[in-house]
DNA sequence: TTTCGCACTTGAATCGATCCAGAGGCTGGT
DNA sequence: ACCAGCCTCTGGATCGATTCAAGTGCGAAA
């Protein structure tokens, strides 16, 4: 025999399907004697209790939401500092309204398996995920509510962003502070066209992701405005990764006046930085003071101590997941961002 | 009007719906000219393409497996560096699969939202979980095929455990191989009801937890063996915090011979013996060598460098989702612990 | 006694697909 | 000319619940 449906045990009960579902969802409609009825029934037929997958069809809740990454293995989402942060944010909101939280890395093409067209979900979060992207095109066509994380303002959808712009002018403000002249810039990606290097106006023109874009116009302003002259061989463009960032410091440092101040967009890429920096016999922060971004955990505990610029990674998850679910009005949020000051920047030396 | 349904598409394209449901599924079997039918069909009316919930109702398969943790939030396991390294197993094998991936916290009472009971998932992995546990009973009522880790073997259920035993007694055997006779022991918890402080043979009888109940069986055989003595008062059970860590130390330095080294079933209370050792005016490991469990990433990050023992957290993960969506046989699985001989562990000093 | 309202129950419609047995037409071999 | 075999396509059954308008019975009020 196959598993008992709740027709079997309203059947079996002498009740009508109706009456039995509403022992399950909401008794206190059912008077105490059927209740046990339909209890009894159920135990008699090994009933597992109504199945989530009818339910959902019926009732068109899923109770599950999916942070949508593009990414292209799940597994990575897992390994991110940055995301645990962001999961962890979000599986605040989830708690608070019982929810469900899944991941969906997008970028693979599969069409089949767990994707933002196939997933049961009640809606999406999507994390840095620019406005003119395919996800966003995706997002639309499967009709349900989303919230956008990081992807600067987008017509018609709620999003959550960090003042990046703010962030970075702090930073480049600190190190303008301290005396510094000749500052180089790490960046992140500017497209997701996979080039690296030094970033001259035109591809700044082009520039296509949100957060870069407003990073380095932070940086830039705040420098302008002391009047620090900003050579393109010192705005490099780099991934999160020892490889590229080793080779944006040979090209600031090999060659020219080298900087004694670096303003980094990750702290990944300022840490890798300090430890490249200390093989080429520099110190930081006596012979150049490094500005990271983000806060990561170990941005408190290494040596020196990395200056950075916090933004409230976990309270964008749980304010974009809190409106996704409707536990607050939707709309446009930017979240501070602030400089935290530690032991890897100090004044300049004069020469 | 509402949303437009595989039937309205078919009817305007002039084809059965089973037709149309090939189209989108299995377009090969279905000729091209009413494949074009019902693609522009389903344009003219802004389908959005087969909804999941029917098509996981009919078809049976949800495309996600859920990792099911006994914790009271959600939040919670996306803080925890054991969590996160076990996510990014389970992740990857999603990633052969195909399949999603999410989280259920079981602990709170509820009944309703995301549990094991109104999850849509193709199965579980039940994270740590004792054999005698409610999850338990749960997951075989819902009738998902489940995998265990962490929790022993259990009748009838796939698992996937490490050597904790064998690691154990690697640790242990290093120590007295480095001539240590005065040992202490920091323990997990051995059962679930909040009790800290010294063991004893009555207590140890009781433990419930089979982790714990291996690492300290792995413990006392190897010091067995090498005739260290251990006294009821240098086995301290204790959580993974400050302060029933502090309770435990002063418990064994403040009275009676202080050990000389000391074992430690996680590295989160190893790294917090030794700031508190040191804190004392203790030099680890001059004075007094530490061992941890698990090889978190701060172990080799932190000085003095943590000797440890290392779990393949990932490979757990990996290996128990494997199982779960079939990738490979599904059975006991054991994996193995290694010490890692790092900077905390040095000779005993003759006194 | 009639009427009204309240507290339960019923039964059928519905959610949106997939699956499958079988029918029809076409091809090629004998 | 016949039949086997293949490729397409159809139509209806089915997955397992929730929802809701309508119906029942019973006690209290008029």
């Amino acid at each position: 025999m196959g598993r008992a449906r709740l027709k079997d045990v309203a059947r079996l009960a002498n009740v009508s399907q109706g009456t039995a579902s509403n022992v399950f969802n909401r008794p206190e409609l059912v008077s105490s004697a059927l209740r046990q009825a339909v209890f009894d029934a159920a135990r008699a037929l090994e009933y597992r209790g109504p199945a989530p997958a009818g339910r959902a069809l019926r009732s068109g809740k899923a109770h599950l939401i999916a942070l949508v990454v593009e990414v292209d293995l799940l597994a990575y989402v897992f390994e991110d500092s940055f995301m645990h942060r962001l999961l962890a944010g979000i599986g605040a909101a989830c708690d608070e309204a019982g929810s469900g939280l899944t991941v969906i890395s997008a970028t693979s093409g599969r069409r089949d398996g767990w994707t933002i067209e196939t997933a049961i979900a009640d809606g999406f979060i999507l994390h840095c995920v620019e406005h003119d992207s395919r996800l966003f095109e995706l997002a639309r066509r499967r009709g349900l509510p989303f919230v956008a994380i990081d992807s600067g303002p987008v017509e018609g959808v709620p999003t959550v962003d960090v003042d990046d712009h703010g962030g970075a002018r702090a930073a480049a403000a600190h190190i303008v502070a301290l005396g510094h002249r000749h500052v180089g810039i790490l960046s992140l990606e500017t497209a997701g066209d996979g080039r690296t290097g030094a970033i001259d106006d035109a591809r700044l023109a082009d520039a296509r992701y949100t957060v870069t874009r407003d990073r380095l116009r932070g940086y830039r302003e705040a420098l302008g405005e002391a009047r620090v002259e900003l050579e393109p061989r010192l705005v490099q463009e780099t991934f999160n990764d020892r490889a590229t960032v080793a080779t944006a410091l040979a090209a600031m440092f090999d060659a020219g006046t080298p900087p004694t101040a670096l303003l980094a967009m990750s702290d990944t890429m300022a840490l890798i930085a300090v430890e490249l920096l200390m093989g080429r016999g520099l110190r930081v922060p006596t012979d150049v003071s490094v500005v990271g971004f983000d806060d990561v955990p170990e941005a408190a505990n290494c040596s020196p101590s990395l200056t950075t610029v916090k933004q409230p990674v976990r309270a964008k998850g749980r304010h974009a997941a809190r409106m996704l679910l409707g536990l607050e009005p939707a709309g446009v949020t930017v979240l501070p961002a602030r400089l935290v000051v530690r032991g890897s920047t100090a004044a300049a030396t004069t020469r």
